[in-house]
DNA sequence: TTGACATGCAAGTATTTACCTGCATATACT
DNA sequence: AGTATATGCAGGTAAATACTTGCATGTCAA
């Protein structure tokens, strides 16, 4: 269940592509826990909008939801962001200095530049 | 002109929400400098859809291109990975355990869950 | 110079996405 | 009970995205 697999990655991926939903994490990271109403006063749409950047957020599990009465509280959880990290992200950056050293030999070297 | 503002950070978050392009990064990842029928081979779409992720890619600069005669080779470039990361998907991680521990504490305390 | 190969450019379609409006439901407050 | 508050659900539109087909251009090799 907790398993990390192709399609929850893509869902972390997609999820993280909007800005608008970037900025929701953003608010949360700033303050956790609040309400739909309070994320929706910085989200210049309407609260529909903002419900549904919301359930993509959690579709990806970057967001967790509790319910309070007949408050929806929102919910940070940095765990997929973390691992998109360390199964993706990483890889690329350990090689860093070798590749670009390697492309600035092809640079200099016998490639030639389009007219 | 190295800025790495909000919208050139918005084309690498955009630019990583297709798998295909994701593959793409892959498979320069195990081979860098690879031309465009190269990448074809592997990604099951027209030439000009994968040239499409391939500008995608070059416009969030991840990859760079250099022309060898006819042939166009295809660079990775990782550095705007490692400043997603630096920039956006470290601050979320550092506070990882404490989030979480907020998280259980409000689950097991006053919050109530939905019928 | 001719033919094969590597790529570009342009326009068209289909799907997905972001967002809206309108109405329904459940909880809290008095 | 009655009103305000917090949210859900459903349907519709506009724009963005993924992908296609068709044709043009430039490079290599015989």
């Amino acid at each position: 269940m907790t398993t990390t697999n192709d399609l929850s990655i893509d869902r972390v991926f997609k999820a993280l592509a909007d800005s608008g939903r970037r900025r929701l994490l953003d608010q949360l990271h700033a303050e956790n826990g609040q309400t739909l109403t309070a994320l929706c006063a910085c989200m210049n749409m309407t609260r529909q909008a903002v419900t549904q950047h919301l359930q993509l957020l959690e579709a990806a599990n970057l967001v967790v939801v509790v319910w309070r009465g007949r408050e929806k509280l929102h919910y940070l959880n940095p765990v997929p962001l973390h691992a998109v990290y360390a199964r993706w992200v990483q890889k690329f950056e350990r090689s860093h200095l070798d590749l670009l050293h390697d492309l600035k030999n092809q640079l200099e070297g016998s490639a030639h530049e389009k007219a």
